[in-house]
This record gives C-alpha cells, structure tokens and sequence, in this order.
DNA sequence: AAATCGTGGAA
DNA sequence: TTTCCAAGATT
C-alpha cells in the first residue's frame, strides 16, 4: 500500500474541525505550540463522550481553571459540581488527583510511559497526550481510527477481540513527520467521513486504498461481538424540600455516580435503605434512566416537611441548583418541580 | 479478563 | 421507539 500519511495530513491542512481545544495544523505550522494542560483535559472529556457534549464543558473548565495549577487548587466539591452532567463521574475524581500529581511535580511529563503513571491517562489518552501536545510519533488509537484501520484493512474480526491486531495495523500508519496532527486526521476523517452507520466513501480521501470499499462491505465494518442485554433494576429516590432548603447528600466516593450530590435514594440492587427522614412522602410518576450496563425504575417520593434527618444535608435552597446533579438526579428534580406547580 | 462506569444525539 | 455508540480507564 501506498504511504497514506501524506494523504491524509493534505486533507486534514483542508478540512480540519475547529475546536476549542485545538491548535489548527496552519496555527501549528506557524509553530505554535499546544498546551499540554487544555490537551490533556480534552482527552479526559472526550473518553466516551461526544465532541459536542464536551464544548461547553471544557470552555466552562478552562474559564474557571486556566491552568493545572489552578484546577489542582480547586475544591472537590465545585469541580464534581461542573462535572455533573458528563457523565463517568471517575473521570473528575481522577482528573483532580491527576491535576494535584502534575502540581507538584511541576508540570506534565512529555512521555507516554510516565503520562500513563498518572490518573485517568490509560493507553489511549497517554498516546493522545504525547503525539498531540509533544508531536511524539505515538499510534493514537481510538474509536474512530478502530473504525477507520478496520475499514481500510478490511478486519472482519469482531470488535474488542480485534483490538491488538486494529492496534499493529494502525502502527504501521504513523508517520515520523507531524504525529500530532496526523492522529487528530484520523479521528477526524471517522467522525466526519468514516462515519459508523454511512460513511461517505465519494469524498473519503483514502478511498483508493480502502480493502472493505473494494468489497463493498465497509458500512458493515467494524463489527462487534454482540453486547449481554441490560438487566431491569428499581428503587427509590427522595426529595425533602421546606420554604427554604433541600435534603441532599454527597454519595460515596467509589461506584455508580461516585463523589456526586444526590437525593438520598434506596440502593438499586438489592442493598435496602430507609427514607431519610419521617414524613408523609407523596409518590410521584418514576423515572426511568438508562445506565450503561442496566436501566432503572427509580419511584420518586415528595414531601414538604423539615426536621431531623438521619441521612443528608439540608442545604440552603439559594445554593442548589439542579445543574449541579447528574443527570439521572436532575431528571428526579424535574419530576419534584412538576409536582409543586400542579 | 470480564464488569463496571453516564449521557444524549442521531439514525 | 429502539438501537447504536462517542477522543476509554479501572479493577
């Protein structure tokens, strides 16, 4: 096969997205460097999440904390806070632990095997990280150039067993010159062109070179082993609010929306709490929330009544803000909201 | 190494 | 409406 490297970079100088987070190749030809701290904070939005859930975020994040060092001063409680809604809740966890590690130690290390060290930076976001903020020749490998390498190659080998060899295949396509710019064209021609249901082949700059194309089964690429199906789960969320506070509580730091704010709620499998407070609860129409791997029934129940809690935080209604709450917790807020007006 | 961990937009 | 799946990491 044809060197494809300079293909591809010649239409990525074309037709490069405009993001937030992105120096564009003319920029960087002028030389401008990026900063590694807006890269690495892209990438951790961006893992499982879609570019345009993650604008708003980021520029909301960097406004508030231009730099690591003011990220890594910033408090739990805020940064969880302008988390909610994104979604994989470790991610913030881990970002404040890995801005605090990169304090102190000055700054970000260049490498992929000492990034890898830090917090939330796995295989992908370490290589990401050093081809893109240090033009280091590493093979970036998400789920676009998965796509995009099992396409070209025609791997009919079902997803994520056909990772390692996705992964080889893809090595042999990073070039030595602009490994930067190079990556971020291979996730730009899967979002734009390789896209996963119709990829538009008649515009696709490697069209020539594409093994499932000459097949005719690129739409059909990559395939995947089928997934176990979503189990049921139900249980109970409550809201207690008085003329001036709300009930909520912080939940623990590890498992299902781990570190966020929340209605205090039963578990949702199996475990059994009690309501947090003694009260006429009324029942409400439930809410149903799909989570990655189950989907869940949660009966929503109000009261209007104070006192003494034996789970939460009354907290001042002038400081909560629903925007604060994941999003299966501001779908409970919106049930709470229609029961008072009616 | 298979399970766990959110959310919403598009087809 | 259902299904798919998006710049994955962690245990």
């Amino acid at each position: 096969m044809r060197d494809l490297a300079p293909v591809l970079l010649d239409w990525y100088d074309r037709h490069a997205r405009d993001l937030p987070w992105r120096v564009s190749p003319a920029a960087r030809a002028r030389g401008q460097q990026p900063d590694p701290y807006r890269v690495w904070l892209s990438e951790i939005m961006l893992q499982q999440t879609t570019v345009a859930a993650v604008r708003d975020y980021f520029l909301r994040f960097t406004t508030l904390w231009p730099t690591v060092k003011a990220l890594a001063a910033a408090d739990d409680a805020q940064v969880m806070s302008e988390w909610a809604g994104l979604g994989y809740y470790a991610r913030a966890r881990n970002l404040l632990a890995c801005a605090r590690a990169v304090a102190a130690a000055g700054g970000f290390p260049a490498t992929r095997a000492e990034l890898q060290k830090l917090p939330g930076i796995g295989p992908y976001t370490s290589a990401a990280i050093s081809a893109i903020a240090y033009d280091q020749p590493e093979t970036v490998v998400d789920g676009n150039v998965e796509r995009v390498v099992a396409r070209l190659f025609a791997v009919e080998t079902p997803l994520p067993a056909a990772k390692p060899e996705l992964v080889a295949l893809a090595d042999t396509l990073t070039p030595t010159g602009r490994p930067g710019d190079f990556a971020q064209a291979m996730m730009d021609l899967g979002a734009t062109i390789c896209a996963p249901r119709k990829p538009a082949c008649a515009i696709c700059p490697l069209v020539k070179d594409c093994a499932s194309r000459a097949a005719g089964i690129a739409a059909e690429l990559p395939r995947r082993s089928p997934k176990p199906e979503k189990p049921q789960r139900h249980g109970i969320a409550w809201v207690a609010l008085t003329d001036d506070a709300v009930l909520l509580e912080r939940r623990e730091p590890k498992g299902l929306l781990g570190g966020t704010l929340a209605f205090p709620s039963s578990g949702w499998d199996g475990t059994d709490l009690p309501a947090p407070l003694e009260a006429d609860w009324h029942s409400l129409d439930p809410v149903e929330h799909v989570f990655t791997h189950f989907t869940l029934r949660l009966d929503v129940r109000l009261t209007c009544a104070g006192g003494a809690a034996t789970r939460g935080v009354w907290t001042p209604r002038h400081e909560f803000s629903p925007l604060g709450l994941p999003g299966l917790m501001r779908k409970v807020w919106t049930r709470a909201e229609r029961a008072l007006r009616d």
